[in-house]
DNA sequence: GCTCTTATTGATAATAATTACTATTAATTT
DNA sequence: AAATTAATAGTAATTATTATCAATAAGAGC
């Protein structure tokens, strides 16, 4: 007889949290860690991640997975737009769909193309009776076990 | 005195190029391996992704690297939109921009949200002399290279 | 405040995707 | 056809992320 009350407010979370919501960036893990760490000095890489997929499994925060090899992670929720550098791969944001080609030139950066995603659920996963909340939110290892329908 | 002739033309490149080509889906790299090792059972996976490399920074494929842990290979290099299964991973084509949402709702999906990126070079990497192409078509390792303007 | 429960942590091992290495093979030039 | 050397197959190494597990601490109830 107990309400289900999981997530706890643990320090690192609120750190964790604090720090992507307090930064313009869109960071790696690790590059939160190394952030954190100066609050929280003997926090372990591993709790961060731990934390991200909290967070972003809850909605607070979101993954953007667009920007090499390494997952990046963002405290702002709203939909917006990114620009991202096809040289270091740092993500900077773009606010307004409005006066867009404006502001873009504003960022300083030389646009060499753009890529419009939609995401959703395809019909193959409408159709079967999937867990809970999924996708953006989601684990990574999670998510690979359904990567059945795939090839050709 | 070399006119400096690289690219060779392998079995192995074409029949990657070849299936990259003639599949709509947009396979990962073991993905790609798979098929290709049908028509040639002895090609290794690293050529795989050697070869994924080169056609990339030749521009004769694109890398898409939002969907889930892997990075993935289009066979098309017109500018295009993708629609991504938050479930599966899955990433289909929508090729219109006109009519889109009557489009969308031919693929099935069940839409959630979009994401508009742009990419091109930022200012930091604009104002250092950058080796050739950069990017889309570039190795994660060499773009890994230049990744010092990072935090905060 | 103190005790109990258990989610969360830190530390480290394991996994998965990708890249690097090296002797051998085969495309291209001559 | 022989010479040159980029590309290959096979394997080891690296990197990002996830899993494991004993120890800790957040929250509920007293």
């Amino acid at each position: 007889m107990r309400h289900m009350e999981c997530h706890r407010e643990t320090r690192q979370k609120q750190a964790i949290l604090d720090v992507l919501k307090s930064v313009t960036s869109h960071p790696t893990a690790d590059e939160l860690y190394e952030i954190v760490r100066k609050r929280i000095p003997a926090i372990s890489l591993g709790t961060v991640y731990r934390n991200l997929d909290r967070l972003a499994a809850s909605g607070q925060i979101r993954r953007i997975q667009s920007a090499g090899s390494q997952m990046r992670f963002d405290g702002c929720i709203e939909p917006h737009t990114h620009i991202r550098c096809m040289g270091c791969g740092r993500v900077d944001d773009i606010e307004a769909h409005e006066e867009l080609r404006y502001r873009i030139d504003m960022t300083g950066y030389e646009v060499q193309g753009h890529r419009l995603e939609f995401y959703g659920f395809c019909p193959a996963c409408l159709s079967e009776d999937r867990p809970e909340s999924a996708g953006i939110g989601e684990s990574v290892g999670l998510r690979k076990n359904r990567l059945e329908n795939r090839l050709e």
